[in-house]
DNA sequence: GCATTGACACTTGTATACAAGAGTGATATA
DNA sequence: TATATCACTCTTGTATACAAGTGTCAATGC
């Protein structure tokens, strides 16, 4: 971290900030103060408070004025709500998708699948494997709006997706067995809209979005506090 | 804007920034100084960064480095994804909410769409009531959400939905016709939940979101400066 | 006349000092 | 012993000084 920029110092910070966050090296619940990371990174608190504010505005972080700025708790209904928003769109965008495929399309996403396919039978080590795959499983989402026509909605929808991002590292499903499931609903997402089959596009969408959510009480139950369990309305 | 207070301050002057946006006192394009409008206060440039950052995130300001900062102008692709979003969602979250309605629901609604009568039969002064009626409006949208036990979706909607109430400012979409169209809207929308009237549903939401918009060609093309017309795809 | 260059006035980014809320714990008092 | 109070230290909020990028425009050299 150059002390000498003299722009670009909050992005930076905010980048390394939010890893830490989404990799639960900074867990949920973890105090965070504003002069320990300035003081960490040879920085003023000026590019640290614009970066908690950033951190503030996806969620990843709560600041309590005068008391303390602390990684916000896991609120499973607000993940909840975030896949149901997923799902909604999603459907909604691949199905136009579907409707104005042609066969232009199909040598990049291809090209996309066939690199997770490399990646799975690769000998990386899991947790290389895993930071990869899941890079490339958001380009394969990203492509799949862009060819829809709909950026703006996955730029929007980028902005709130951390929380979910940082929930999907803790269930760990990056081992190879999920990722080799993800892999697989890629394909047959791919071949629904490329068949224009809508009858189970809807259904594999769904599938594909909470697959390993719903089997996570388990695993939830054993950090607890990680999560928010306010009012259950 | 009182200057002894040691916390609110920004929040203060982002509602007071935001208003001004979003009622184009400020325009789009408009270049606006973090030292003027801290004059402007009596307050320091601090809590006004924090206020224009905030204007940033939710695309209503374009902070560029070294340069000045502008009102950003209205991306009609922008608004344009940000109405489909909104259509899907609604058609979604309307439908659950229709699946799960019962009579105790009826009361709330009622009351609110009978002030909403009330204020049109009002001799109130058409920006008064203009102002007023959105206000309601966004109640009333915001009820059937937390009905429907999506609060969040809600919540995470108000975020991006700055940039359409600015450009519903410009089109004037809140003459007495226009208005009167919306609550007319708003009826058919419950009548459709509370029969649990699902064909309807979904057509209803498509026109009461998309009324008013697709016959605003002509009113925008008579103030061409306020709108980016960047590559069209 | 024209191009180049450099001083200058602006902007936002960063560093630092101070203000004030909030919690903690020791101490004085009943 | 229980309780109230006050000092201390932590936090973030705000004010201000300085750094450095960017564009303007006039002066200078050709």
């Amino acid at each position: 971290m150059t002390a000498k920029n003299r722009t670009g110092t909050s992005k930076a910070v905010y980048l390394k900030l939010k890893e830490q966050i989404l990799h639960l090296e900074l867990p949920p619940g973890a105090a965070i103060s504003e002069i320990e990371t300035a003081e960490k990174y040879e920085i003023s608190r000026t590019p640290v408070r614009d970066a908690f504010k950033m951190l503030e505005n996806e969620g990843l972080l709560e600041i309590r004025p005068h008391i303390g700025t602390f990684v916000s708790l896991i609120d499973l209904n607000m993940i909840s709500d975030i896949l149901y928003m997923r799902e909604v769109l999603e459907q909604a965008v691949f199905r136009d998708l579907a409707s104005i495929y042609d066969k232009s399309h199909e040598f990049g996403i291809r090209l996309i699948l066939q690199k997770q396919k490399e990646m799975l039978d690769s000998a990386l080590p899991p947790d290389e494997l895993s930071r990869s795959f899941i890079i490339s499983d958001n380009i394969f989402h990203n492509t799949l709006y862009e060819l829809a026509g709909r950026k703006n909605v996955m730029c929007f929808w980028q902005s709130i997706n951390s929380q979910y991002e940082r929930f999907r590292t803790f269930l760990n499903l990056g081992d190879r067995e999920n990722l080799l499931r993800l892999y697989h609903g890629h394909e047959i997402l791919w071949e629904c809209i490329s068949h224009k089959d809508y009858g189970n596009l809807s259904k594999s969408i769904s599938h594909h979005i909470y697959d390993g959510f719903n089997s996570s009480t388990e695993v939830v139950s054993r950090h607890p506090e990680y999560f928010k369990h306010g009012k259950t309305e």
